[in-house]
DNA sequence: ACCATATATACGCTTGTGCGTATGTATTTA
DNA sequence: TAAATACATACGCACAAGCGTATATATGGT
């Protein structure tokens, strides 16, 4: 169940979501950890802008970052808040439904982070299994 | 039901859910038609400031407006896109949980629009009640 | 016709947002 | 230590948002 904290402001979760590439970066973190090269390719935008938009959910308290090596792992926080957290689930729950949404989940599968295998002892960074206490299903609330 | 019309982004659903003023209008407006002079004194904000917030919303197809006499009613009208149906419909299930909300809601029972009854022969302005079909419950989908 | 009322809109300002581009920082590899 | 990689951040710009204030518009009353 999501804590009750401090009174996270309910526009503030909604200016979080009130942007099209920051609603893609949510659907495609949404089942597990992911690393930004992968977001980058995915999305076909820049880094930068990738990385932009990732530091304002970031500060939105709506996700956050792990190193790993040279590789930042994304993966969904839930809001302090309990309604905030509800909502921000419902509409996870909702995009899955998009066919736009599914498209960029599809790319996930087949996708990966440096496609030039000529050099490949350096792999592409996969995502540690979280423990199931922090790791949110597609479905299910986010803890 | 919901139709599933033009595909209402829902991005321009969230920009219209990302300011505390407008939450604070949707949750009044939520339950039935509610004049412009409400919100003004429900909320103690200046009439060009809600009149603004409120051709925000009707821009972004979430209310509709109907004139009488001099006053103008605001209402719900539900998005043509379903899924941004049923996150509004969700939310505002959300803001009737919360006390700010419960607290402006609680002022449109005692409240009037023309506090001085001195003149009384011109009455505070009554909401019509509408046809069920396109008058949305506080918990119901929209239609 | 004139005035009052209720609401909408225009104007100027400040702040926030999104983006491309360039640069900084942390980490690994040679 | 130097170079390369992965990512973050700073800068400048264009534009949207939010606000107070002033003004326009529409309706009703006299």
């Amino acid at each position: 169940m999501p804590r009750k904290g401090k009174p996270f402001p309910l526009d503030l979760l909604f200016r979080a979501l009130a942007d099209r590439t920051r609603l893609r970066l949510l659907n495609l973190i949404a089942d597990k950890e992911i690393c930004v090269c992968y977001f980058v390719q995915i999305l076909g935008m820049s880094q930068p802008k990738i990385s932009r938009h990732l530091a304002y959910l970031r500060r939105a308290g709506i996700v956050a970052a792990r190193r790993q090596g040279r590789w930042m792992h994304y993966r969904l926080v839930a809001p302090r808040d309990a309604v905030a957290s509800a909502i921000l689930n419902e509409t996870l729950a909702h995009l899955r439904q998009m066919p736009h949404m599914q498209g960029d989940s599809a790319k996930l599968e087949t996708s990966c982070c440096n496609p030039d295998s000529s050099e490949l002892p350096r792999q592409a960074p996969q995502p540690l299994i979280l423990p199931v206490a922090t790791q949110p299903t597609a479905h299910g609330p986010l803890k």
